[in-house]
RNA sequence: GCCGAAGUGGUGAAAUUGGCAGACGCACUGGACUCAAAAUCCAGUGGAGCUCAAGCUCCGUGUGGGUUCGACUCCCACCUUCGGCACCA
């Protein structure tokens, strides 16, 4: 059969439009089949178009996807855009072009992209979250959290970016810098929108058991969510009528407290303001404290600051001692009470502070040597002058002095987390509106869900003001409305959403995008959810990731969804570096454009080398060579067409190499070792030219093999050789385990463990048989000659070992 | 500092449960084809040494110990790199 040269130019684009006309990924209507819901993180459309590394996780979840279809799911593997967010709005403002307009452009540019990579997306679901169709359900879900208590104002010192003009979450602030601009982040007291995700604390923690992430995610989960345990003990203050609670996870060396730190922030330092006697000094020291950024206040290990309060002391509970309180910048009011009971001999921050201040060190447990270093061991540790603690261990003097403080009344144990509030609010326009007013007489009232969507008004202008007060609060004639309960004049909400906002639950939509009564019909929910596997970026884990699993959990609580978790797996893949293994980036100089491999290469050349280039979990730089070399693979094997002999079944030759395959490429592609599965393709194909054939019944196996990377070639092959149907459509194919063990094997021959030689043995062949073939080769008659044998060690089929002396 | 991942040829990397280290790709070398080159096909390719040669010997998975008949794999200590968190009491 005469064959032209493989030439991908017109059989990606042949392909990509018969897909598209004879609707191949469309998710089916049939909920007898068993389903399988693959999901990738929708992106969000820069203006930069895609970048090499978004291939990488879709064309991974794309060959499960095609994997699944071919083993009879019914499967959902949709995708969409998030495309609320800075960057298009500050294109906006400095080209004057309206972010939808912008959004409309970029979505196009990106789905064409996509679209030239002939991914099995089943574009009648795709969602964006700037659609109002889409956004009215992303308002709807934030008043049932604010119908149930769960959205609240607060005047919070939030971290404020002065470059991008907003308030970030703590996620957000990477380094004491804004993630997204780098610019400075300085504190700035403010009244936002707060989801209480803490309230969630607990469950997002315990609910990491029944699900299948991979341990780095679940630990970095664990992390952020951060669970520890202690107590909560009251410290009485000298002659007032107040106690300084404080959170402590070492009660037991509560007789080793001498003396109490508050936070600037405490509301304690306000109230005693008279009883101060060192005013100035105490509140230059907290002015000082709040005009510092949260980097220069966490940063860099410096030297403890502090002051000592005059006029207030506090009463250590089990010493009955006075001791000073005072105040320092190293203890932060958003976590525990604010204040602490500070323990220099077992504590390092404590220490240091007290060394540097002269403050007493009491040792109460025994281990160390507190003149050099505080000692913080817990396993080994003897509690001393502790009263009724001494000589316990430090594990047994914690479950004793808790039960003393609760039956005293002075304290109780107590869990606490690093996790804090979600800050909700966005001083943006381009958000999603939040779907609130504010009424002089009836406070905060929700608009009335069938007004919802609540649109964003046209406006001339995008800019926050310097006050850092939405560009929505321009709009006077949408600012000023009725209220919905009253009737009165109202006001509404002019702060916008965060970005994570719509990526909370952008997963249910697509299980129903259409659906104008509901945000998903619970038939459907009940059918797709959970998701069978969620695959996204390492950066994802702490933002996105509990943010979805949050609302996620109260939709479940509230009784919307069926499932507990959203995600039944998550996995993640590793960046793909420029050539010189630095991060890709326009600086840099290193970016590689996907449009260009696909111009010179092939869309199935660009999917191949990204499932070929390195372990799909771990970082792998880019490499031009590597590329060529896929497509030269995918050459030889478009010549593999002129190959083809007669037979539908294997040749005798190649019998075992296939099945052997088969197992390998099935199992790899489940465990995405995607870059071994390829090598074992190129293997076999270097079998076929060894074997100068191959046979029909082969190459339409292989076809099948390689079909979810590189589904063009593959097609366009399986039609030119006039093979029944389309190749998308066929069933994925099986292997036999017996058929992938040899007759024969060589193994191993050592002597002392060293290897001495090999030996050619039937399969499973008896001990005593093999060990009469091993001891005739001449290299271990050498070894073995005129010393005893004292062991023999048999693994059959893999070694035989002789120990001599 | 804490948590996590990793360290293997010239190079990107492989190696189910401890069982022939380096599959597959790149680069390189040689050969075939060609007037020539490119492309393609075939062969070779961890290091050092010995041998006319087939072949043989020794060394080799970050470092140092250990367990074992046998260690890239398990244990202990350490070094380096990369991610994440970081005054969280």
């Amino acid at each position: 059969m005469a064959n032209n040269d493989y030439n991908p130019k017109d059989i990606e684009r042949k392909w990509q439009d018969i897909w598209e006309r004879e609707e191949a990924f469309m998710t089916g209507n049939d909920k007898s089949k068993p389903k399988y819901y693959a999901l990738v993180e929708f992106p969000y459309p820069s203006g930069e178009g895609l970048h090499v590394g978004h291939p990488r996780p879709y064309t991974a979840l794309d060959i499960i996807a095609r994997k699944r279809r071919m083993e009879g799911y019914n499967v959902l593997f949709p995708m969409g855009w998030d495309a609320f967010g800075l960057p298009t709005e500050n294109y906006a403002i400095k080209n004057k072009i309206h972010p939808r307009i912008v959004t409309e452009r970029n979505v196009a540019r990106f789905m064409s992209q996509l679209k030239a990579l002939g991914y099995s997306f089943d574009w009648s679901r795709e969602v964006n979250t700037t659609d109002p169709s889409y956004y009215k359900w992303t308002q709807w879900i934030f008043l049932k959290l604010f119908e149930h208590g769960l959205a609240y104002k607060a005047e919070m010192p939030i971290n404020w970016c002065t470059r991008c003009k907003i308030g970030l979450a703590n996620e957000e602030v990477v380094n004491g810098v804004c993630e997204r601009c780098e610019g400075e982040v300085v504190r700035k007291v403010k009244k936002q929108w707060m989801l209480k995700i803490t309230e969630y604390a607990e469950k997002l923690l315990n609910d990491l058991d029944e699900v299948d992430y991979l341990e780095k995610i679940k630990a970095q989960q664990r992390n952020w969510i951060g669970r520890s345990e202690g107590a909560e003990v009251e410290f009485r203050l000298a002659g007032k009528d107040d106690v300084i609670k404080v959170f402590t996870t070492r009660p037991d060396t509560l007789f080793g407290a001498t003396y109490m730190v508050l936070s600037p922030e405490h509301p304690l330092i306000d109230k005693y303001k008279d009883a101060i006697r060192n005013w100035d000094e105490v509140s230059s020291y907290r002015e000082m404290a709040s005009r510092k950024s949260d980097l220069e206040r966490t940063d860099l290990a410096k030297e403890k600051t502090g002051v000592r309060i005059e006029g207030l002391d506090a009463i250590n509970p089990v010493t009955n001692q006075k001791i000073p309180v005072w105040i320092s910048d190293y203890v932060l009011m958003t976590y525990g009470t604010g204040a602490i009971m500070a323990v220099p001999a077992h504590d390092e921050r404590d220490y240091e502070f007290a060394r540097k201040f002269n403050l007493p060190i009491v040792e109460v447990v025994k281990g160390g040597n507190i003149s050099e270093a505080a000692y913080t061991d817990t396993e080994n540790g003897v509690l001393v002058n502790s009263g009724f603690l001494d000589g316990l261990k430090v594990s047994d003097a914690q479950e004793k002095i808790t039960g003393w403080l609760e039956e005293k009344g002075l304290g109780e144990r107590k869990v606490n987390y690093k996790l804090r509030d979600w800050v909700f609010s966005r001083q943006r326009y381009w958000g999603e509106p939040i779907p609130l007013v504010y009424c002089e007489k009836c406070g905060w009232v929700p608009i009335p869900e069938e007004e919802l969507p609540l649109t964003l008004p046209e406006v001339e202008n995008y800019v926050p003001s310097d006050e850092g007060e939405s560009p929505l609060a321009n709009v006077k004639e949408w600012v000023e409305t009725s209220c919905p309960k009253c009737g009165g004049p109202a006001t509404r909400e002019t702060d916008t959403m965060p970005q994570w906002a719509g990526s909370s639950w952008y997963f249910l939509r697509y299980i129903d995008p259409h659906n104008d009564k509901e945000f998903a019909s619970r038939e459907e929910l009940d059918y797709w959810l959970p998701v069978d596997w969620y695959n996204g970026g390492m950066e994802h884990t702490t933002l996105h990731l509990l943010y979805s699993r949050f609302w996620h959990k109260f939709l479940h609580d509230i009784g919307y969804v069926p499932t507990r978790e959203p995600y039944r797996k998550r996995t993640s893949h590793g960046m793909i570096l420029g050539e010189n293994n630095e991060k890709m980036s326009k600086s840099r100089g290193n970016v590689v454009n996907p449009d260009d491999i696909v111009n010179e290469f092939g869309a199935d050349t660009l999917r191949t080398y990204e499932m070929f280039i390195g372990a799909f979990d771990q970082s792998a730089a880019w490499s031009q060579l590597g590329v060529k070399g896929c497509r030269r693979f995918l050459e030889r094997v478009w010549k593999l067409m002129d190959m083809v002999v007669d037979g539908d079944s294997y040749s005798k030759e190649l019998e075992v190499k296939m099945h052997q395959t088969i197992k390998k490429v099935s199992q790899d592609y489940e465990a995405m070792k995607f870059n071994t599965a390829v090598a074992a393709m190129m293997a076999l194909v270097n079998e076929f030219y060894a074997a100068k054939q191959v046979t029909r019944g082969e190459l339409k196996t292989f076809l099948v093999l390689l079909n979810p990377v590189a589904p063009h070639i593959t097609e366009e092959m399986w039609e030119r050789m006039g093979y029944e149907g389309r190749l998308y459509q066929q069933k994925w194919v099986s292997w036999d385990e017996e058929k992938t063990l040899e007759n024969t094997v060589e193994i191993a021959i050592q002597v002392n463990g060293k290897l001495r030689g090999t030996v050619l043995i039937e399969l499973n062949e008896e001990k005593d048989s093999v060990r009469e073939k091993v001891l005739q080769v001449d290299a271990v008659k050498k070894v073995v000659e005129g010393k005893s044998m004292v062991k023999e060690i048999y693994v059959p089929n893999k070694i035989y070992n002789i120990v001599v002396k």
